[in-house]
RNA sequence: GCCGCUGUAGCUCAGUGGUAGAGCGCACCCUUGGUAAGGGUGAGGUCGCGGGUUCAAGUCCCGCCAGCGGCUCCA
């Protein structure tokens, strides 16, 4: 006598035991028709699942009763277009072993094992597509079964597939009991999967589909482990919300930072130069400088000090960091000094000897930084400290080096070289809380001015299970507690992730979310108990004792190149005023006009803004594109109506419109404190009314 | 680093065994104009690099370099 209550609280009593697909007949035929699965106790499951006792069900449709799409339909719905894009390219690719078939956010991904003489290649898509389409029109229901586990191995060890045998022995690890498949179609007659489901009722329900890519993957994730082929698909309702998707990512192409960087000719990358190693154009050079003459700034008010290094450091320093030999891999090779490569080379070391050496980290020579600590640390050092002294605030564009592995190279996000907005606090114990908090308050700072309003924050605490931590518990509960504290108190959402914590303290992560909502990890906190006693650093506290100091490594923006490359797409290359690399360009309608358009650039140029004029000779019209193009804030349009009245007529980017003729000394003090004020007023609040 | 794809003019791309192309950009000329491209002419390419096959290679084969999509990694 299944009792099943309905989301809206109702209760539904059945005789016996029914399919969730008989309780949405027995609400409505239109309910039952819309249908593409269920969810029973909050758990998604198919339509055909039987109900034999009390329960909660809901039944899933493709759009949530608000009316917006529902992801567990989604989730089906590309759930079983994997399963129907694998029987399809099983059928164009005999041999082609399965593995594994997930739904993802975007779409879903099916790894398969394909022969070694049969790669698939993406001139097969067209015909995969073809094959699932037809599949698709022959609207095949997807049906359960399930087996036994000796049933259902001994089926699977006779198909032979060594991947479903081990897919399956990971499930009755995990506790099944049962092994279920599905069959698109008819068991033991059509096309089936060992899959734990859940699926949508029939293949009809699939409107749109697209193979999109092809990528390769690990079995396991393990790179010693077989190498599959991973195809990319994803799958909507209808042929529109497709269209839609396929135009979303069109439109995060256009935004794409390595697009843009070209087009608006803000940063350039050399072969010839080296991969990952990025070229400041200009234009780009003046987004940096503005940024770091900013944040210089707000150092300056909160107690900062600036400091400069060299970009290279003697291999001992990081020997006692700890960076070397550790980290080898991810750093350059080592700059050897001549005299000692001819002293190794006399005492008959091969080159494989000297490779060995490098590994146990017995040789000499230099190293480009891969950190800026070490050599703030013996600025830190060089003379003694009082208890009086501190804190202590070291900042520093500091430059570092990484060989980040080739194929994890991207544009301006993941590079070789790189400058960190960075500084190294050293503090007491007891400040370590205000400390960590005047940090926090600079990153929020930092990403409100620049829009970056959608932020999370990650807090990493220790695993209190392991033992690789080091410094003394009960400081580490201090610091962790000043860290929990001073993220709660920011008013973002903060998650705390035990075991995310540095071997050498705890540490808080800023992940922003940018306007098409990918996330990126930016800004950084980190408490340091390690390398002050790595170098045995100390201070002389009131006591007249020798104490050691906590350092705070912090950067609010991360690498410049990582923060400028995400502004870049955040901004989708439109920049706010004052970031722009050209701020108002000045277009004169005729060469009759251009004595005039030079005297407004001038202006504008004497007043500290950077204004350029277009005096080729193109019209109005092609100016305006080709400004618009270059996502210029303000075109000044000037013609014989502006130059008698000493005006100039505004057109801002984004405004399908102008905004009508303003004075042009009114013009140039607006949009210098547009400037100044980094926004908060703009020019259009200046305008005359009527705009 | 691994797998797959790609590499042709400054940019975006067409050309798949037989004399290197287009659009945009650039230069010059005409046009002197009022809010997203007026018209014309011209310059510009060892077809990523190196080998090979062929009477003949941008095109086919091999190696390398670089970019892209992933995987793995990310102090």
């Amino acid at each position: 006598m299944p009792r099943i209550t309905l989301p809206d609280g109702s209760v539904k009593e059945f005789e016996s035991p029914v399919t969730a697909r008989q309780v949405a007949e027995s609400i409505g035929a239109r309910l039952a028709q819309a249908a593409v699965g269920c969810r029973v106790d909050g758990e998604l499951a198919d339509l055909g699942t039987v109900l034999d006792r009390d329960c909660s069900l809901a039944i899933v449709t493709e759009k949530t009763r608000a009316g917006d799409p529902d992801p567990d339909a989604l989730f089906l719905l590309r759930h079983s277009t994997a399963h129907v894009m694998a029987e399809a390219i099983q059928r164009i690719v005999p041999g082609a072993q399965l593995v594994y078939g997930p739904p993802l956010d975007t779409g879903f991904y099916y790894d398969i094992a394909f022969p070694e003489d049969r790669p698939l290649k993406e001139g097969d898509f067209e015909a995969i597509e073809a094959e699932m389409a037809r599949i698709v029109k022959n609207d095949r229901p997807f049906t359960r079964y399930e087996l036994p586990v000796d049933e259902g191995m001994a089926k699977l060890k006779g198909e032979g597939s060594k991947y479903k045998i081990d897919n399956a022995e990971q499930a009755v690890k995990a506790g099944s009991d049962r092994l279920s498949f599905y069959a698109t179609g008819e068991p033991g007659k059509d096309w089936e999967d060992l899959c734990r489901g859940p699926h949508v009722p029939g293949t009809g329900r699939i409107g749109a589909f697209k193979v999109m890519s092809l990528a390769s993957s690990y079995w396991h994730g393990d790179e010693n482990s077989d190498r599959l082929t991973r195809v990319y698909g994803t799958a909507f309702f209808s042929k529109k919300d497709l269209d839609a998707h396929m135009m979303r990512i069109e439109e995060a192409r256009k935004r794409d930072h390595r697009v843009l960087g070209r087009k608006l000719q803000l940063f350039h990358i050399d072969e010839q130069v080296g991969q990952g190693l990025i070229l400041w154009t200009p234009r780009g050079s003046v987004i940096r400088k503005e940024l770091q003459d900013w944040i210089g700034g707000e150092l300056r008010k909160m107690g900062y000090t600036d400091v400069y290094c060299p970009h290279i450091g003697k291999l001992d320093l990081y020997k006692t960091s700890g960076h070397f030999p550790y980290y080898a891999e991810s750093q350059f090779v080592p700059v050897m000094e001549r005299d000692f490569l001819s002293k190794v080379s006399d005492e008959g070391c091969s080159c494989s000897d000297l490779s060995n050496m490098m590994g146990e980290g017995d040789i000499e020579g230099y190293l480009l930084k891969p950190m800026n600590c070490p050599h703030h640390i013996k600025i830190f050092d060089s003379q003694p400290r009082s208890y009086r002294d501190l804190p202590i605030r070291l900042s520093e564009f500091g430059t570092v080096y990484r060989w980040e592995q080739s194929g994890e190279l991207n544009g301006m996000t993941r590079v070789r070289c790189f400058t960190v907005d960075d500084a190294h606090l050293f503090c007491r114990e007891d400040q370590v809380g205000e400390e960590v908090r005047g940090c926090l308050k600079l990153v929020k700072i930092a990403f409100e001015t620049l829009g970056l309003t959608d932020f999370r924050i990650r807090v990493g605490l220790r695993d209190p299970d392991s033992s690789k931590y080091v410094g003394d518990p009960a400081v580490w509960d201090k610091a962790e507690a000043a860290c929990r504290e001073a993220a709660s108190e920011l008013g973002a959402k903060v998650s705390m992730e035990p075991g995310e914590a540095a071997f050498y303290g705890p540490k808080i992560d800023f992940v922003v979310k940018d306007v098409i909502g990918r996330e990126w990890q930016l800004g950084t906190v980190q408490v340091d108990y390690n390398l002050p006693q790595r170098f045995d650093l100390s201070y002389v506290g009131a006591d007249n004792q020798r104490h050691r100091p906590v350092m705070i490594h912090r950067a609010p923006f991360g690498s410049l190149e990582r923060f400028v490359g995400v502004l870049i797409e955040h901004f989708a290359g439109a920049f706010p005023l004052w970031l722009s690399p050209e701020q108002v360009r000045v277009l004169p309608i005729s060469e009759k006009s251009n004595d005039y358009a030079k005297e407004v650039v001038a202006k504008l140029t004497e007043a500290g803004l950077r204004a350029t004029l277009d005096d080729s000779d193109n019209r109005v019209q092609g100016k305006i594109k080709a400004g618009s193009e270059m996502k210029i804030p303000y075109l000044l349009v000037v013609g014989p109506r502006d130059a008698e009245n000493r005006a100039v007529s505004v057109r801002a980017f984004g405004e399908e419109k102008d905004l009508g003729q303003m004075p042009l000394e009114d013009f140039v003090a607006a949009a210098a404190e547009e400037h100044r004020g980094k926004g908060k007023v703009t020019v259009k609040d200046r305008m005359p009314a009527g705009v």
